[in-house]
DNA sequence: AAGTTCCATATGCAGATGATATCAAAGTTT
DNA sequence: AAACTTTGATATCATCTGCATATGGAACTT
């Protein structure tokens, strides 16, 4: 049986009608007529009645029919798949991202993917900058939401994308309204491991110390909601991009920063450099066209418009 | 594009080497690299990489080979289900049955059904035992269940089943216990309409007659729901099978009636003489089945056993 | 009764499929 | 380093499938 028998079947089945079937496979009526019956004698069942001059389905004949059905139009999907997959419009893509990206970019990402390119499927994958770029390397990953600088910059393309606030996240004191740099400081940090990224570490703690407070990260930790957790639990105080303010979490509370100028937390969308698999770039253009229709007042994020290079 | 181009790529994929997925294939190398060859060709895109003296998958195969697995397993079904319908294991049945079977007969056919012929599908209605003589008649119907007995049972097998033990459905009172003969009369009935079971209608009437009692028919009324409605509206009393009483109804109560010898309900599996379909024999085979299994304490229908003739 | 419609059968040809033989490249062993 | 092994590609040929044309036959229509 090939997908050729089925096309027959699926034409006959709806015609009920030899000859315009054939017509409409482009072949003469009696090859057609052979092929069922080819058909029929490899699955051992009548699939048609053919009393009365006229065709009609037998009850095999009507199960088979969505079948069939359903395999061609797989068949159809997998010749799709495939050949999208040679032109970057299908496929999968593997895609690490840092929890910043998690709740504007990332979605509105996903999103315009299905909308414009629905045979690509992301694979996605929460992960550190650092992390990025070493799956980048080992090919475990094809496209990185990240924060840069990065360490080794190399073979890679780094696509400014935005620049993120970072906003306080300290333990729920019933109050609203900003918290002062002299109370974080008391509190203490949760912050991520300085190997995580060196350089914005750096540059916290100097915020801190140019403001003449000397600051104690009480814990490292990596997630956004392990931080939120330990928040929670009065540790201390985490600083995390304006996002994640989306989530709310009992016993913590986000508060903007007075008094501290903390610095911007900088996106950059990540890729090997070329030769690269077309999908690559496809995504990073989806991704540039998600930025320019995201800008709305939905998006917090000011929208550095992305280039492919 | 044929199912046998897939059959080769799946086997290549999952080999990585065209020798032993030609030996899997029961065929010789050399034509099946061509087929992959001729594959590619068409799809317009590379499917392996040849290099290092190795094969391997590149994007577009690894996208390719689920949808080829997947195209290839539908055909698989397609084709068992075309020979199921061939020998009566699968397709379509469709069965009609009356009120009295949806708590106990019919999902425990379904269930057994599924479990035994996964591949055969009930499609159900619900029709009285006069309109499933009919359909059985113009064939849009394969199976019933009803109450005998019958109008013309011409051309029909009947297979008695069941008796079922008829039940009052009262407005709720409040009480509980049964009912008296009296009260029932006091009521009026809210009864099916003649023409849809005479026999069983005039043996009601008649064992009320005999106990001395003249009974109104205040409103006919052909499914159980809507006796139920119309009793709990305060129309009159209905007489149900004692399956029913699993539906809780606000405003209804269900009651044992005294001192009135009522009639038991009948129930029967009717299906076409032979010829027949085979998933006719094989259904009822599994209702049988089903019957024997379902004799439990959960079971309240004295389970005739069923002979298929 | 002749004509029309429609599916099945018969026959022939072209192209695809698969087999055998051979080649080429890369890695392994002696 | 040379011979051998492994593995995929290419070449050539036989066979078979699939489609076309021509024809037959049954049932319904005019």
């Amino acid at each position: 049986m090939e997908l050729r028998h089925l096309r027959h079947f699926v034409a006959v089945a709806e015609t009920l009608h030899m000859g315009r079937a054939a017509q409409r496979l482009g072949m003469a009526q009696p090859p057609l007529s052979q092929s069922i019956a080819r058909l029929e004698r490899e699955l051992g069942v009548k699939l048609f009645e053919r009393t009365h001059r006229r065709l009609a389905l037998t009850r095999a004949g009507a199960s088979l029919l969505p079948e069939a059905r359903r395999t061609l139009q797989d068949a159809e999907t997998a010749r799709a798949v495939a050949r999208g997959a040679g032109n970057g419009t299908a496929g999968d893509i593997r895609i690490g991202f840092v929890s910043a990206a998690l709740y504007e970019l990332l979605p509105s990402l996903v999103v315009s993917l299905r909308q414009e390119f629905p045979m690509i499927r992301p694979v996605l994958t929460e992960m550190a900058t650092n992390e990025q770029v070493a799956a980048l390397a080992e090919g475990t990953i094809d496209f990185g939401i990240c924060h840069p600088p990065l360490a080794s910059l190399e073979r890679l393309d780094i696509i400014p994308v935005a620049d993120e606030t970072l906003i306080a996240a300290i333990p729920d004191d019933g109050r609203t309204g900003p918290v002062t740099i002299a109370e974080l400081a008391r509190m203490g940090l949760v912050l991520f491991p300085a190997a995580q990224g060196p350089s914005l570490h750096a540059r916290i703690l100097n915020a801190f110390a140019e403001a003449g407070h000397d600051v104690l990260i009480q814990q490292p930790a990596t997630r956004a909601l392990t931080m939120l957790s330990l928040v929670a639990a009065g540790v201390g105080a985490a600083l995390l991009p304006r996002s994640t303010e989306r989530i709310s979490f009992k016993g913590v509370r986000f508060a903007p920063i007075e008094g501290l100028q903390l610095p911007a937390l900088p996106v950059a969308a990540i890729a090997r450099r070329r030769p690269r698999p077309l999908i690559v770039d496809t995504v990073l253009g989806v991704f540039n066209h998600s930025l320019e229709a995201g800008t709305g007042e939905e998006n917090r994020i000011g929208a550095n418009k992305l280039k492919t290079a």
